[in-house]
DNA sequence: AGCACGCCGACT
DNA sequence: GTCGGCGTGCTC
């Protein structure tokens, strides 16, 4: 008797790991190869990790008659299933679902088999990064490298927009979680089963680095390549680097604005944008909510000038929060206890998003003036309507920013640099700050566009200071220095564990993890995560902060046994929650 | 009999 | 983490 072991593309938890198929002993089937298995009363896509002789599970094991192979992956794609499976102490099958998502049921392709030029012993890999003020179009930038590539070239974009648009001008394909499954199927077997093609992904995709003779990363510094979710929470450049380690032909360039901290790097482009930096203060206010008089001349001169003029708004809907201006009585989400934004007449909670009703006057004191909270985006939309060749002003939010290019010559203000970071208080908020910061000062300077900055003073200097390169290296070193002070990453090894249930449960687990733990990691703990929407559990996280120097395998084996009370993240990106 | 619902073990 | 089998209890 014949068995494959297989691992099916379903969400199991940690420890329903692969099943077994009995099989002809002169079948055909390979390590690697994707088929289909009966699994209940359905067919599910699986893939081959192991043949054997005898099997534990041999009574139940149903038989697979001539299995339909799919597509042959190959073995490089078990190894890294292997190796994200142990590092996000999430099960093979899970990793499996999240990586192939849904396989149409029908297709019309022959099996075909995925290929790199492994075999050509190609031996001059490159594995770098490039900082770049124009990271995509400098002469060694994304773009011309790209087409300069040969063999296959998988590029690794963080959002969807940029990646399309960075597909339209190379020409080829791009992959995110909007492709329909029918079309991400086909355009995941073309770029595997082509010898010389382009693929541009989200990190959804990563994974397609099995196949690849090149892998380009667009600003490896940004967070946003990493799939944040509850699991398997995986890191799109963690991937990319563990691929290069299970195949040592693969190159490896990352093209990058401002270098993580982790990073030591002799060169830091310096931004050159015409920027006006603009503090907020009571005297220079305009009769538009947000934006200073002598800003206001700016876009009126721009105007005039027939530039373009963007305006890019971080608040959302008609106010922040919904604020007695009297007393300080601030609307808050029945459901979940979060504040409350303005949105039209209605409030709309920034945490679960549920929409309630709002007050006509405030139940704490009766006033009925609720202009405290910050002005949004919709707002000042309005504001602008009525001004004389308003309607050529665009507005945009903090996404559009961060997605679109600007226009030529334009003229670009940003309403509070502040709010660039998002509004979650972190010790990493600052580093997130100049990395956005940079992000769109650059992009300014792509453009010709000149870039109005309004802030409070303290954010200003930071902009100001970090558009150089002494400032940004200056600016590295005071981060680096409070990580080191505070105990935080990259100073040492932070692990976080989301764990799932009341209170007492998460003390047990806390109490367990100081006796079991060396006495050098520091556990502490247990935070209740604060806003939850009244439909979930209550969830806690525990923060375990361990030296540098613990070796992969010892880390991997210290939490492994905790894998089924607790989410586990090795390379948390946000610290405190 | 027909159907909705909830519990609990099995999935290979 | 799901699925589905089975028991319960309600309705036609």
């Amino acid at each position: 008797m014949r068995f494959v072991s297989v691992v099916p593309a379903i969400r199991t938890i940690p420890g329903v790991e692969s099943f077994d198929y009995s099989i002809s002993p002169e079948g055909t089937l390979e390590i690697g190869d994707l088929i289909r298995v009966p699994f209940r009363n359905r067919q599910i896509p699986a893939i081959v990790v192991g043949f054997s002789d005898s099997s534990q599970y041999a009574a139940k094991a149903k038989n697979l008659e001539d299995p339909q192979i799919l597509l042959r992956l190959g073995p490089a794609v078990v190894d890294l299933l292997e190796r994200t499976s142990r590092r996000t102490f999430s099960s093979h099958p899970s990793v499996l679902l999240a990586w192939l998502r849904e396989v149409p049921k029908r297709f019309k392709l022959p099996p075909a088999r995925a290929s790199n030029a492994d075999q050509l012993g190609i031996s001059f890999a490159k594995k770098e990064t490039r900082y770049l003020a124009d990271i995509l179009h400098a002469q060694d930038g994304l773009v011309p490298t790209a087409s300069s590539c040969n063999g296959r070239t998988l590029i690794l974009s963080a959002w969807k927009n940029p990646a399309t648009s960075l597909a339209a001008e190379l020409g080829c394909p791009v992959l995110h979680s909007d492709i329909p499954a029918g079309a991400a199927w086909k355009i995941l077997v073309d770029f595997v089963t082509s010898d010389a093609h382009q693929l541009v992904t989200t990190k959804l995709g990563a994974w397609l680095a099995c196949f690849a003779d090149t892998v380009l990363i667009e600003e490896p510094e940004n967070d946003d390549h990493k799939q944040d979710e509850l699991a398997p929470r995986i890191d799109a450049r963690w991937l990319v680097a563990e691929c290069a380690k299970i195949r040592p032909n693969l190159s490896v360039i990352g093209f990058s604005l401002t270098p993580g901290l982790d990073v030591d790097t002799p060169s830091l482009p310096a931004l050159t944008p015409e920027t006006i930096f603009e503090t907020f203060s009571r005297s220079g206010r305009s009769s538009f909510d947000g934006l200073t008089a002598s800003t206001m001349n700016r876009v009126e001169e721009a105007l005039v000038e027939k530039r373009p003029v963007t305006i890019i708004h971080p608040v959302r809907g008609e106010r922040a929060r919904f604020s007695c201006s009297n007393c300080g009585w601030t609307a808050t989400c029945p459901a979940c206890g979060y504040q409350l934004g303005q949105y039209g007449s209605s409030g709309l909670c920034r945490k679960c998003g549920r929409k309630s009703p709002l007050p006509l006057d405030c139940p704490q004191c009766g006033g009925t003036d609720f202009s405290r909270g910050r002005p949004g985006l919709d707002r000042l939309v309005e504001q602008i309507s009525k001004m004389e060749s308003g309607s050529t002003i665009s507005i945009i939010n903090l996404t559009q920013a961060q997605e679109n290019r600007f226009p030529q010559t334009s003229l670009v203000v940003i309403n509070d640099a502040a709010l660039l970071a998002g509004a979650v208080e972190d010790i990493r908020r600052r580093e997130r700050l100049v990395v956005a910061w940079r992000r769109l000062a650059a992009k300014a300077q792509i453009a010709g566009a000149t870039l109005v900055v309004q802030a409070k003073d303290e954010v200003l200097a930071l902009c100001q200071r970090t558009m150089s390169s002494e400032g940004l290296e200056e600016e590295r070193k005071l981060e680096k220095n409070e990580r080191r002070l505070f105990n935080f990453p990259p100073a040492s090894r932070l692990v976080k564990m989301l764990v799932d249930g009341d209170e007492h449960n998460a003390a047990a687990l806390f109490k367990h993890l100081t006796e079991a733990f060396p006495q050098d990691w520091n556990i502490s703990g247990p935070f209740p995560v604060p806003y939850r929407s009244s439909t979930r559990t209550p969830r806690s996280i525990i923060q375990v902060t361990l030296p540098l120097s613990v070796s992969e395998q010892d880390l991997y084996a210290a939490f492994d046994p905790y894998k089924l009370d607790a989410y586990i993240d090795l390379d948390p990106i946000a610290f405190f929650c």
